[in-house]
RNA sequence: GCCCGGAUGGCGGAAUUGGUAGACGCAAGGGACUUAAAAUCCCUCGGCCGCAAGGCUGUGCCGGUUCGAGCCCGGCUCCGGGCACCA
């Protein structure tokens, strides 16, 4: 069970902006106050394995992969935009952006186009999506989360040739079927072809457009509710099946990240292409119909999406529009108009960051020889520590003359380095392979000890990383895999997904900064207490309201259990071996209390981690021993003194340093931590009578007891001979008597 | 908006495979002990009716399937997470 530090990002960089000191300083300092959390609240972590993914001995490996990945094609530089202050000069974050204003200055944040680079998770899109329905031990809903992710559609990529060029838009569609429909061309406002195809009498509504679309978030652009915005470009394309002519137009609600960031508009078919046609006034054509039914595209108010047949589509009519879509992908094919294509919602990773506290990736820029990786021999490339921290004008690295200047490896003229820093999801994408060998000096991974480790038998984490974070680990560990790192496919065997603490309305976390410290608990109430009390509060997989209310039980519980050890520890000096044959009837039924609770405590820690349960079925034996009498009785002490071993053992996980000391009290020469997890007697688990509900037309009437094997006639038979549910039958036929063995009898009657 | 979850007493939660709704704990009220307080112990504790036995009702809302629904199905409401630069 390692531990380690995610410590690179964001949070400390405005950490250093506020305190006017450095994003090191502010991190080390954390990581020590954390460390000294959890030492105090006693984990067991292997502390031997500890990093901290912004030490250099962490960061150096992940520059060696980037550079392998970069030699692999799986790196690559594009453009993409990022969100911009022009006031503060700097690049924002999601999260720094607060309707559309730049949070810091209140600025109206722009979209600006930047040469970034990206990791090409595209390449294992499919595997991905196929590894998903393999992890067997992952919950079901971070895997559909996944799949909605990698978004996998199988459709057609069409040509619609451009009127009075040789080039043609290419569209990418899941609905082929309605092409005959397609009346008019939408592109995303930023598709590189905008500009060109836009004739010159439109040129100053367009660019305006354009303008204004940037700046719109991509939440509210894909919104349905968006108001369907668009501007006409002054040119046409032509339908390849119908060679209607279609006007180009550019549309707020086409993204250029998905398909080809080219929409053939099917108005008819379409919600969003109907809405679009109704503004600009543009024709509709009905290609699909109900079954019996016309449609009439004038008097349509919406538009029709379900299941019909095909009309207007030439060889096509009659077909139901399901068959049609294969035979007009077959079609297109042969006519050499498009081609069946597989298209994922996935998109490359874009790790670029223009941020100072990251890794730095290592390239080298020269005017002569372009983009130049850093030679192996020379990384690390080290983040100076020189740099200062005002919030404005950008990236505080680009502005280290000694990290910046440097000469090309290749021609040894003078050249730049890159000043980009990676995301931080890069470190957290490999760090559990990096526990496996943390002091390995020669490599990121010692792969004779990374694959006796991987894969991770039990990864646990927050709901929140469902998609992100989980899909970058396992992109990540086959990139590794196939570099020749591990030999693995997947990271991780068994995912718990814990619910998040909500603070105030909120997710707890760091960056919102509404933390709790458990140290104030433990100064209170000491480690166990304030470890009973947190198990005990919900189930690891639930989102908790955090409350401390409530922890005053677990300080009385356990003072309860100390109380009822030192009690009865007389009692229990020198008793003789358990004989259950020896018992009276009260510690048999003692016994069986004990074995049933060791039954279901080992079940709900090892096969559900509930441990508020198992501690709750610890707390009813506990119940039970106290109350339990005679205790002086000599034929029933082995019994309190096997009650009384159990109890302890149980709450050794939870409660470690309480436990251990009892334990002693108990007289066990023999530490705590050497000794074995109890095992329950299936024997003694056996119950001797059941208790039977009774009901009558599904409503409890009544309880019996029976001896454990009675037969299904014996239950009945007492059943009817009950005065309430005679009560209840009474001048009734009974129609139907359903037995749930040792559980439920139902009579019907009517 | 889209994808994924959730909703059970005054509160945290339990009910593991469709079979006793409310385990365990908190809070509250009552009592014992004490000169007093704290601590501890005992009792009550979903709602309505009833002296009681018991009856009716109740798991966000509306409807359905079933001998039987907190659990399954259809339709909603509200809350939370994610939506690619918070991590």
């Amino acid at each position: 069970h390692p531990m380690g530090w995610d410590a690179f990002g964001m949070p400390a960089e405005n950490a250093a902006i506020q305190h006017k000191s450095h994003p090191a300083t502010w991190t080390y300092e954390n990581i020590a106050y954390m460390r000294g959390q959890l030492k105090k609240m006693g984990f067991s972590y292997d502390w031997g394995r500890e990093l901290a993914t912004c030490d250099v001995d962490y960061y150096k490996w992940e520059q060696l992969i980037f550079l392998e990945m970069f030699e692999k094609g799986l790196a690559y530089k594009k453009n993409s935009f990022v969100n911009w202050c022009p006031k503060c000069e700097t690049v924002l974050a999601n999260e720094q952006v607060e309707d559309g204003c730049c949070w810091r200055c209140d600025s109206e944040v722009q979209q600006k186009e930047l040469d970034q680079w990206f990791f090409r998770i595209t390449a294992y899109a499919d595997e991905l999506l196929d590894y998903t329905y393999k992890l067997a031990g992952w919950p079901e809903r971070v895997l559909t989360m996944q799949r909605n992710w990698i978004g996998r559609s199988t459709g057609c990529e069409i040509d619609f040739p451009l009127e009075g060029r040789m080039t043609k838009i290419k569209v990418f569609t899941t609905r082929q079927d309605t092409l005959f429909g397609a009346t008019f061309m939408s592109l995303a406002p930023e598709h590189p072809l905008a500009l060109e195809l836009t004739a010159p009498g439109q040129r100053e509504e367009v660019e305006a457009f354009i303008e204004r679309v940037r700046k719109t978030d991509k939440a509210k652009r894909t919104a349905d509710d968006l108001e369907k915005e668009g501007v006409f470009t002054g040119s046409y394309c032509i339908n390849p099946v119908t060679n209607r002519r279609m006007p180009i137009y550019l549309a707020n609600f086409v993204l250029l990240d998905y398909g080809t960031g080219a929409v053939m508009a099917v108005p008819t078919h379409d919600q969003r292409d109907f809405e679009f046609a109704r503004k600009y006034k543009l024709p509709l054509q009905a290609v699909i119909e109900p079954p019996g039914e016309k449609l009439d595209p004038e008097a349509m108010t919406a538009a029709f999406t379900t299941e019909g047949v095909m009309v207007n589509s030439g060889q096509f009519d009659g077909l139901s529009n399901s068959e049609a879509k294969e035979r007009i992908a077959d079609y297109l094919e042969k006519e050499g108009i498009g081609k069946k294509t597989v298209n994922f919602r996935l998109r490359d990773w874009g790790v670029s960051r223009q941020r100072y506290w990251g890794n730095p990736i290592p390239v080298i820029y020269c005017d002569l020889c372009g983009v130049v990786p850093v030679p192996k021999s020379d990384l690390p490339v080290v983040l100076p520590m020189d740099a200062i921290f005002s919030g404005e004008g950008g990236n505080p690295l680009a502005k280290v003359a000694s990290f910046n200047t440097v000469t090309c490896p290749q021609c040894g003229e003078v050249a730049r380095r890159e000043t980009d820093t990676m995301d931080t999801f890069v470190e957290s994408s490999w760090y559990f392979l990096r526990y496996c060998c943390p002091d390995f000096a020669v490599g990121p991974l010692d792969k004779e000890r990374a694959e006796y480790w991987m894969s991770v038998d039990q990864y646990i984490g927050g709901i929140e990383h469902a998609v992100l974070h989980l899909l970058y680990a396992r992109f990540f560990t086959k990139v590794l895999r196939d570099l020749g790192y591990v030999n693995i496919d997947e990271p991780f065997t068994n995912l718990l997904t814990q619910g998040m603490v909500i603070k105030d309305g909120a997710k707890m976390s760091k960056s919102k900064g509404n933390v709790v410290d458990p140290n104030a608990l433990v100064d209170r109430y000491g480690a166990d207490t304030a470890r009973l009390f947190s198990l005990f509060a919900a189930p690891p997989e639930k989102d908790l309201d955090w409350s401390d209310q409530g922890v005053d039980g677990s300080y009385r519980f356990l003072n309860r259990v100390w109380k009822l050890a030192y009690d009865t520890l007389p009692l229990v000096q020198e008793v003789p071996l358990l004989d259950p044959a020896a018992l009276t009837d009260e510690g048999r039924v003692l016994r069986r209390a004990v074995h049933k609770t060791i039954k279901k405590v080992s079940e709900d820690i090892e096969d559900r981690f509930h441990f508020n349960t198992a501690i709750a079925a610890i707390m009813e034996l506990v119940n039970t021993l106290q109350s339990f009498e005679p205790k002086n009785d000599a034929r029933n002490t082995p019994v309190l003194k096997e009650a009384l071993d159990s109890v302890v053992l149980m709450l050794a996980p939870f409660v470690p340093h309480f436990s251990s000391e009892l334990w002693a009290c108990l007289g066990h020469g023999e530490g705590l931590d050497r000794a074995s997890w109890p095992d329950y007697d299936p024997e003694a688990v056996i119950d001797e009578e059941l208790l039977v509900v009774v009901q009558v037309n599904g409503k409890l009437r009544g309880r019996i007891t029976v001896p454990a094997d009675a037969t299904e006639t014996l239950v009945k038979e007492v059943a009817l001979a009950d005065d309430r549910v005679k009560a209840n039958i009474e001048g009734k036929t009974v129609r139907k008597v359903i037995y749930v063995p040792g559980k439920l009898l139902n009579i019907v009657v009517g």
